[in-house]
DNA sequence: ATATAATTGAAAAATATTTTCAATTACAGG
DNA sequence: CCTGTAATTGAAAATATTTTTCAATTATAT
């Protein structure tokens, strides 16, 4: 078990959700696969470990995980049905539009442009999101 | 009609769609209201002009409108069915989570960043996409 | 070991979206 | 203005996605 499974069960002990085998799962499947997948996806995979896993809990279980910021959805052009983990701090996806693999990458500093459309449309803004779109080096030579 | 109609009438003719009654009263919903709203919204209110429209066209129009670049969807936290006006040039939203109500501003300049990223990631990247949360000024005065 | 409250999967229900197809309609060309 | 034709339409069916319900199971505090 890596070092984010092992945190991920932390923070689910924390919040006072029980560590079951089928999140257990989850979690290990949305670890391991760094590119972004839908519940119907992760399910698939995580049923390899766990074939008793019903799509249900994974649908419960990525609620729990977005819930406490673990798991981000991702959002693309033709819909919004994947997740990927979210990793720590403050962190954006970048998106392979070839393999849909996600990297992350912190934010840098969006204060000015933040502060600024706060300025001139009289908005509180409170939260943002950014996500970028390309091809990763291994689609890239695919070419 | 208001200006923004007509331009879209004209962009969706040169496109070499058909201007139909339906479209032009999905359009004239979107333009008309400033916030994002889901298909079944769009038919409700566009069913007072137009009686006999059906839910599959407007499906079919949003999915022509963002094709054109003319409307884009609005991703929200809890799922992403809504769509809003996407108004000249490169703009992004920004969403009031009071009253749903959508707002364009311009990106200002995010190359820095992007190039940033592209360089330590190996990415090409092709595209980004930022929504903005907060409160407008008229939700902000319902505290 | 046990009690208990949370969690589970299956099935059903609800919601969202796409496809199919015969009837209608916009509009180019006369 | 008419006409022919291909695009477009709405209704219904099909498919896909997500949520709810509920009885059975299970993690974990004691």
């Amino acid at each position: 078990m890596d070092v984010e499974v092992a945190e991920w069960v932390e923070k689910l002990r924390l919040a006072g959700y029980k560590v079951t085998r089928q999140r257990r799962v989850v979690l290990e499947v949305i670890a391991a696969v760094g590119m972004h997948l839908t519940p119907t996806e992760v399910y698939e995979r995580a049923r390899v470990n766990c074939p008793d896993l019903g799509l249900t809990t994974v649908y419960r279980t990525l609620d729990i995980l977005s819930g406490l910021g673990l798991v981000r959805r991702v959002h693309l052009k033709d819909g919004c049905h994947s997740f990927a983990s979210a990793g720590q701090g403050h962190c954006h996806h970048l998106i392979c539009e070839g393999c849909g693999d996600v990297v992350e990458f912190e934010g840098g500093d969006l204060s000015p442009l933040i502060n600024r459309v706060a300025q001139s449309t009289g908005f509180v803004i409170r939260e943002h999101w950014l996500e970028l779109f390309g091809t990763c080096p291994a689609c890239q030579n695919k070419l």
